[in-house]
RNA sequence: CGGGGAGUAGUUCAGAUGGCUAGAACGCUGCGUUUGGGACGCAGAGGCCGCAGGUUCAAGUCCUGUCUCCCCGACCA
């Protein structure tokens, strides 16, 4: 419960508690909730329509990058899993497994136990991730040059049985895409690896107005069974950094952990070069932190299931006059949305304080209130979700300055974003700089690091900061690492992350 | 895996030293009045007090066991 009564209309304020008031914009939004599986959610219907948004335009990108969809079970045999070493120690302690395949009932004739007799010959892991089942499916498919580069994407769910859970954040079951490209040269496989991390920082700052930093993750940070990891950082208002997207370089070494071959032109047998690439549930607790405030969701309307919602404020001697003028709005606005984007709130037991609450709670990006003012006048008055601004506008022109309004939102979302991801970037060239970058508050630091895994564990150690990545596209500048004073020429974004 | 807390109505909780015929707020249902920033009145529905034992004339309340959930930390491709 509350124990500071800063509640505004029942969540809580960011700066007396910025995880509670998360919690609460997920609780009062409608997005979802506890379920009575410990660490796995219910997404309720308004959050699942943001997630499909998400998926419909992602979608679209990751088919123009070549890729097309295909569906790999959800189980993996216990096998397959251990073929690649680094993969099975990454993962190992967090995994889900199927021993038995029917139950019986109980001795004590109460309920029902697993039957002993019903025990697996080989045990399957519930995927925490789907390299090695896919690729076991990849063995089969390469057998020429002429098969590559092969590029599929599965929509799917996978488990990792997390000690601690957080909504969206880190939950035991999550939904995300994953993409497997197959490649004759590393020079191919690197540059989809890239493509496809540009991709998400282009979905990004498009369609959730986030702006993002991106780059190649350390040794220590990479994916298990990766020769390098490329990752996507986005900045959060409490100053932390929350990784959502990677994409991973795997070299060779799946290839040979599961024999994909295929015979090259000049006849000879090889090893192909693979990627691997991401995004999660885990993109909606970046979108839900990143933009919102203390009044609830704020979504960028490319991303908002419902765009507009209109609100008719009336007595009970004039309702059919205002009604009808609400309809009459919603008539001249409906051809521009898809039939669940506009709402017309005609729910005459709240009260138009209420409604206005819960579509802001909400975070619907256009509200128009229509009363008996609007019904005299002809106008409409249009209010902003992002800057509470509220302007009239007559009947012609409204469903253009509608749309003009949503544009801008988009874009002045995403313009906060790229100053906040500035101002809260910091260059430090010593550890007692960086130290006190973190004393004093939270954000990215830009720093030497010579890549030496001893001084990141250090630094790891002391001030609970990890590198984020090596940012793309930046000429390194000669200069000390911040933590051994080594002479490197590498500069590195540091930050504390979820 | 370490430390803390909690299981009582749909939800959040109150129920000192056992006396309960178990309450409140919000939510829910019905009727009526309302409607420019969370409306109000009246009438209702809703509980095996996590589960299993025990002590007692009497157990949400005491004892034992057990299960579960939440929070903080460690871990987290």
């Amino acid at each position: 419960m509350n124990k500071f009564n800063t509640h505004n209309k029942g969540i809580t304020k960011r700066e007396d508690d910025y995880s509670q008031w998360y919690l609460d914009i997920i609780e009062k939004a409608d997005l979802a909730e506890n379920s009575s599986v410990r660490g796995c959610m219910v997404i309720r219907p308004y959050g699942y329509a943001i997630w499909e948004n998400i998926q419909k335009n992602l979608n679209k990108m990751i088919r123009n990058s070549g890729a097309k969809n295909a569906y790999f079970p959800l189980f993996i045999p216990k096998s397959f899993f251990s073929r690649e070493a680094s993969h099975v120690k990454g993962f190992a302690k967090e995994c889900a497994i199927v021993t038995h395949y029917r139950l019986k009932e109980s001795e004590n004739g109460n309920g029902v136990d697993v039957d002993p007799e019903a025990k697996l010959e080989e045990e399957l892991i519930v995927r925490p991730t789907s390299e090695t089942i896919i690729y076991d499916t990849f063995s089969r498919w390469v057998t020429s040059w002429r098969d590559l580069p092969l590029k599929i994407n599965q929509w799917a769910n996978v488990v990792r049985w997390e000690r601690r859970t957080r909504p969206f954040l880190r939950t035991a079951e999550f939904l995300w895409q994953e993409g497997h490209t197959v490649h004759m040269t590393h020079e191919e496989s690197l540059k989809e690896a890239i493509d496809r991390m540009e991709m998400y920082v282009q979905f990004a700052r498009e369609f959730l107005a986030l702006d993002v930093y991106y780059g190649k993750k350390s040794q220590m940070e990479k994916f298990a069974g990766a020769v390098d990891t490329y990752g996507i950082e986005a900045l959060m208002q409490d100053g932390k950094a929350l990784q959502f997207g990677t994409s991973h370089d795997l070299g060779q070494n799946f290839s040979h952990s599961f024999n994909i071959k295929f015979v090259d032109k000049d006849g000879v047998s090889k090893y192909p070069w693979q990627t691997s690439w991401g995004v999660s549930t885990r993109m909606m607790g970046a979108l839900i932190m990143a933009h919102s405030d203390d009044s609830g969701l704020v979504l960028p309307p490319k991303i908002a299931p419902i765009k507009v919602v209109i609100v008719p404020i009336s007595r009970s001697e004039n309702r059919d006059l205002v009604m009808n003028y609400a309809n009459e709005i919603f008539e001249i606005l409906k051809g521009g949305y898809d039939r669940d984007e506009i709402v017309l709130d005609d729910r005459d037991y709240l009260s138009p304080g209420a409604k206005f609450n819960e579509w802001e709670k909400k975070g619907v990006p256009v509200r128009i209130e229509i009363g008996s003012k609007e019904v005299e006048s002809g106008n409409a008055l249009v209010v902003r979700r992002d800057s509470g601004e509220k302007v009239l506008f007559g009947k012609d022109v409204l469903f253009d300055e509608v749309g003009n309004i949503l544009n801008d939102i988009q874009r002045v979302l995403f313009e906060r974003s790229c100053e906040d991801l500035r101002s809260k970037t910091y260059r430090v060239e010593s550890y007692d700089e960086l130290k006190r970058v973190f004393e004093e508050g939270n954000g990215f630091v830009s720093a030497h690091w010579c890549g030496d895994s001893e001084c990141e564990l250090k630094i790891k150690d002391e001030l609970s900061v990890t590198t984020r990545c090596l940012p793309f596209g930046r000429e390194g500048k000669k200069g000390r690492c911040v933590c051994c004073g080594k002479e490197c020429d590498e500069e590195w974004l540091f930050a504390k992350a979820y």
